[in-house]
DNA sequence: TTGTATGCGTTATCAT
DNA sequence: ATGATAACGCATACAA
């Protein structure tokens, strides 16, 4: 019968009181060194079989094995890593971690990193380039296998620009850069990205509008120096033209990709009786604060105006009327994420196509 | 002026391609030695420098920070940490990752260690004790500072015997174990735990259904072998016990913690003509259906019966009618869990008050 | 102020 | 099948 010893972990182990001359302290933890002392074997043996390498005589397993439990040894994985094979860690940076959009993606991600073994590591940057890098440093530091850049950006040259740094910045370390939910950079070599259908997405709220007779439709969100604000716009503008409607400023009034703008350009609209029979919001948050404003103004929809919004976020079917919206797969686009860092997916740019929910908020035009 | 050598990072390093008898093979990617030899100093001078001793000659430093940049240096933060100096990985561990709750409690611990330096890891247990246990030893091996266990769990004694092994188990590698979210467990020692107050958010609830006039409440998520689910039931039994009104068990049907079998108690009350005036849904996503079935019915909410929910989700005071409910301060939860950690709060069990948003769906009884 | 020596815990190579 | 040894990259005690 096994020996029954119960263990005191962090105590009790034969060399963790050794008076020694250099270098820091021992942690005190139980080391591989403890184990093979204990199995009357060398570290070199122990390593084997935890690295289940088969060499390894079946007694002497045994031997070790029961040692290690008896100790209650657990291999230091940092240790490990710095033996060349690099860190499991994979770096999640986003602005912020709001909403069930992050949490999708995150999830996504996990799901295929966690197949491997790998971390997932979150850090917020505050929409902010010195956060950026100080997340990116860290990253480096772990010598992260990968380092994912979550959502949208500020546009321009500038970004690029900074994109092409974070890319060499990275390299230095053998760090992957993959952009997530955010369209894809051609201008830095290397750096993969994984994105959905803005555009498409906005191209089928208008079809699905026109289709039901509305000419006029308004834009709440036209944004510039955003991603995927730009993206959105940019969808829209091309879907209107195909569709053979006129782009009327008067109704896409310019203002950010934040709500709170977005609903006094249209509270502005409504009060100054412009002249539009269908609204698309660029985020369903706009497109909630859109149904406020209407229904203070005792404006029904949809029978005084369509309403479109873009996300699918939880509850949007929820409301009253339901909401008619893009679903975008951000689990999905996680995913595709964490295959491309698991090298289970293809190198090419992707983007995932998105789905248009018909609800109640859109109905024909009447007359 | 500065030399301004555009350094290859990961190549031409003096010992990059050096012939070597054993061990595992260079990484290729510049390490201290390769700095200090450059800067012409010992290692130790660089270690200093990057420490920020301040017993470094300025001119050393300089020559030394040269050098760094040169070579495009970054210091292995595994290395450190194996030195008990670098950052420390701090777990998140999460049946799923899903909706603001979760990112919102895992917005507010990141805040509070990133002020440390410490990574936030977060693992996805499947709600799963196999699960729970990969990522306790992921974590062991981690070596991490501190593991949360967030969002409910299984009751009953077994769930203790299993928190009493998780803190044994992490203890073996000085990782300190919290829940978060989850009512504290008194039975293992050196758990410590942040929560919120379940309890008084439901009397609250209770008793402005009550001053409302309110005698007949029907609650809807009683379910047992959930720690939140019963966490909340007994706040509903305590707070209609003190309001003396009665506990009907006609009016509590008993099911689960999920939505759709919560659905379809509400749809037998209501099909069946139950007597009662208001409900308390356990959480938001049940009351959100609790509205549909009413609306199906014809049921006017707040005119026919009274609706209270409880977490206060995005977009629920814009629902129609907008939702009374229990707003949770997640993110702070989350906060004072980050300080628990970093050693900046009580150590004495926590719990966080809650608040009853009031808005339409709640409204005085007609005569 | 700086360098030397040693240790952190692991794995890979070579030799037996 | 097993062990001795030399890395991995860094930090510290001590000597100078």
């Amino acid at each position: 019968m096994k020996s029954t010893i119960t263990p005191v972990p962090t105590a009790d182990v034969t060399t963790a009181s050794k008076a020694r001359g250099r270098g820091p302290m021992r942690s005190g933890v139980v080391n591989m060194k403890d184990v093979a002392e204990r199995a009357g074997v060398s570290t070199s043996t122990v390593s084997r079989v935890i690295a289940q390498n088969p060499a390894v005589h079946e007694q002497t397993k045994e031997r070790v094995l029961a040692a290690m439990a008896d100790l209650n040894y657990v291999v230091n994985g940092l240790a490990q890593s710095m033996q060349g094979r690099g860190s499991r860690a994979v770096g999640f940076l986003v602005s912020h971690m709001v909403g069930p959009t992050f949490a999708d993606v995150a999830q996504g991600v996990e799901e295929e990193v966690a197949k491997l073994g790998d971390l997932l590591t979150i850090i917020t940057t505050h929409a902010d380039p010195s956060g950026e890098m100080k997340a990116l440093q860290q990253m480096r530091e772990q010598r992260a296998r990968a380092v994912l850049l979550v959502g949208a950006s500020p546009t321009g040259q500038d970004y690029e620009e900074r994109l092409r740094k974070y890319q060499e910045f990275l390299s230095a370390t053998d760090t992957q850069l993959i952009l997530c939910g955010h369209q894809h950079v051609s201008s830095v070599p290397g750096l993969q990205s994984v994105d959905y259908d803005n555009i498409g997405g906005i191209r089928a709220a208008v079809e699905h509008l026109a289709a039901l007779g509305h000419r006029r439709i308004a834009y709440l969100g036209a944004a510039e120096g955003h991603s995927t604000a730009e993206q959105r716009l940019r969808g829209f503008e091309l879907a209107m033209k195909d569709s053979g409607l006129d782009l009327d400023p008067a109704i896409i009034p310019a203002s950010t990709f934040e709500v709170e703008p977005c609903e006094a350009a249209l509270e502005n609209l409504v009060s100054t009786g412009a002249d539009f029979t269908a609204v698309i919001a660029a985020r369903d948050e706009i497109a909630v604060r859109a149904l406020r404003v209407f229904r203070n103004h005792g404006l029904s929809v949809p029978d005084d105006v369509s309403l479109v919004g873009f996300d699918d976020m939880p509850f949007m079917g929820d409301l009253t009327p339901a909401l008619t919206t893009v679903r975008v797969p951000y689990r999905e686009l996680g995913r595709r994420a964490g295959m491309l860092i698991t090298d289970s997916g293809p190198d090419s740019p992707q983007v995932l196509p998105v789905e248009l929910v018909v609800r109640a908020s859109t109905s024909a035009l009447h007359e």
